[in-house]
DNA sequence: GAGTTGACGACTT
DNA sequence: CAAGTCGCCAACT
């Protein structure tokens, strides 16, 4: 296993620490995980993810401003804005109202 | 093997 | 304040 695989491997391990209700970014990730540029891979290690037996809540990954970009890759409806209201994220169109409330930081204690 | 794309983000104009 | 540009790094064509 390469530590590129273990940049993934963190992603998956984040993701999977998101608690009910709350959300984070790309950003927020990709920094926790030592490249804070590489917000891009974030999101690519989630789409690998949904090719794989991976269940991730990918669907509390959202981009820094709270908007669901990602939803398109939920089957392009509203899957994702409907499994978040479902956790009590209130929405305000495509972005979180509340988004500042509900962010989620990695390292921090669940 | 090279170029383009991509679930982003921050900086610059 | 809004739009454009660059950077990040891996995967896909």
């Amino acid at each position: 296993m390469s530590e590129k695989q273990h940049f993934f491997q963190k992603v998956y391990n984040v993701v999977a620490q998101i608690p009910y209700g709350r959300v984070t970014t790309y950003g927020a990730i990709a920094e926790y995980l030592g490249s804070k540029g590489s917000a891009r891979m974030v999101g690519w290690a989630l789409n690998s993810s949904k090719n794989s037996i991976n269940a991730l809540p990918a669907h509390r990954v959202v981009n820094r401003k709270g908007l669901l970009t990602g939803k398109r890759h939920f089957g392009g409806n509203e899957t994702m804005k409907n499994l978040l209201e479902s956790e009590g994220v209130i929405f305000n169109d495509n972005q979180i109202a509340n988004f500042k409330e509900l962010f989620w930081k990695p390292n921090s204690l669940f």
